[in-house]
DNA sequence: AAGTGGTCTAGACCACCCG
DNA sequence: GGGTGGTCTAGACCACTTT
């Protein structure tokens, strides 16, 4: 406080004013702040954060409590530190570790990127699982629907709502400017980074549309993969159903998830 | 240093001796040290651990250090922590989230622990797959084979693999020793808890044996999920594969696991 | 009132990486 | 050598729970 008299240390252009409740702890408010500016798009991955001691300095706190914010930031992979180096917004890998979880994969088992087909874009009603997943007060939505193709074949339907007030500018993009990858293209096109993923599955029978797109029989079993994304913050950017051949399915869940409150049972 | 001198304070009865390799970190051995004592069944679940202070008295430290022993602890599930009451070990809740992955529910849409029968428990060869999740020198393993029946039919094949050397005990058990809840058994028999889960998700076509016992038709599709349990130091101590009609199978993937890089990966 | 964990401070020294 | 994050110290004060 005596510090501050002196009205030296302005905060820098780089360090964002402390948002949040002054009545959380000041480390949640530095966690709130900065995962705000990474959520907003002012910071985006692999940009380097300023150093531990210059956001004590500019927030006048304890360096030790910019070490606590800055740790929760990173158990929740928001950002990530290189000792020596420095700190960085992380990227999320959900490219390059694609399709992991199908049996099927290239001919030499190698994983890759299948072809993608948009089926639809646009404005659309939304279902009610999306729209409660996604916090919409109005029933539309960006949809966006997608044949994944690989060997020939149609081998993955997805259904993809997105909330309008964020998306509105995929609605004029080209389809060449989306690409296979979503989430880059959500990133480059929108500025929305997905940080988080939610996933549930389930066993159907094909419904007679599906079974026809994907060449199953009617009366086969699909999968289907119900998925919330969400973005830095923790907010709900994606809602999509993604539906294929049961016989194809493969999925590894890893320890992270099964021991909290929020994984699964055990028999 | 200066105040060891005085040697007034030996390590009370209920701190063990500080374990691991001196040239770790400090917070990591405390950690190591008390892994150690909960896997090992010293410390159960739900007994409170010395106060912080205590604790950073007994080995000497920093509370701060202690403090970031503890909260690595927890964020793994090993200790809980209550404000004002103090620090307990977990006691995981495997049970009473039980059968949360299954469409099939009790007929008031409530979770129930179904029927277990057991169809053979002994010494049995032991495939590879168990074997090396195991870490087992010896092709050699504690065989458990349960049927899981509710409505009526068996709706789940488990077969259970374990290590001899901690599991021994669980062959003279009598059957009703056993019970329907494994892992409470093996804490009450063998002494082991099981601390963490991984699972790995197919779906596949029944085999001529599954069929026949799970009613099913030659070439209907299972779910079959492999797990390997793990106690409170990551050591693996059980091998299990569970399998059942697809139709019935339903998952939930939680947050937590979609982040971390050994989740699974986006399409 | 006493004891517990929760937050925060204000440093120190080390290991690591870069130019 | 200079900057970064990693570890550790030795406290202070607060919020919460039990007796």
């Amino acid at each position: 406080m005596s510090r501050r008299a002196s009205g030296v240390e302005a905060v820098p252009i780089d360090i964002p004013a402390l948002m949040g409740s002054p009545y959380l702890p000041l480390y949640r408010r530095v966690c709130e702040t900065f995962a705000r500016m990474i959520a907003d798009g002012r910071w985006r991955p692999g940009d380097a954060l300023p150093a531990e001691t210059d956001i004590a300095r500019a927030y006048n706190i304890a360096p030790g409590t910019v070490r606590r914010a800055l740790d929760e930031l990173a158990d929740n992979r928001l950002i990530e530190r290189r000792q020596g180096i420095g700190t960085f917004v992380h990227r999320p890998n959900f490219d390059n570790a694609m399709l992991r979880f199908f049996r099927f994969r290239g001919v030499d088992g190698a994983a890759f990127v299948p072809e993608s087909r948009v089926v639809a874009l646009g404005i659309a009603a939304c279902p009610p699982a999306p729209m409660e997943a996604l916090g919409l007060t109005e029933p539309q939505a960006v949809l966006l629907v997608r044949h994944r193709i690989w060997d020939g074949a149609v081998r993955l339907i997805e259904r993809i709502y997105l909330p309008p007030r964020r998306f509105a500018a995929l609605l004029d993009a080209k389809p060449d400017e989306i690409g296979p990858l979503l989430y880059p293209a959500y990133e480059r096109i929108c500025g929305q980074v997905v940080f988080q993923i939610e996933e549930e599955i389930a066993i159907l029978e094909a419904s007679p549309e599906d079974a026809a797109e994907l060449q199953l029989q009617s009366g086969d079993l699909v999968f289907s993969i119900e998925r919330v994304a969400r973005d830095a913050t923790g907010a709900a950017i994606e809602w999509r159903v993604s539906r294929g051949d049961a016989r194809r399915f493969r999925y590894q869940v890893s320890p992270a998830s099964a021991v909290p409150g929020g994984g699964h049972g055990t028999i």
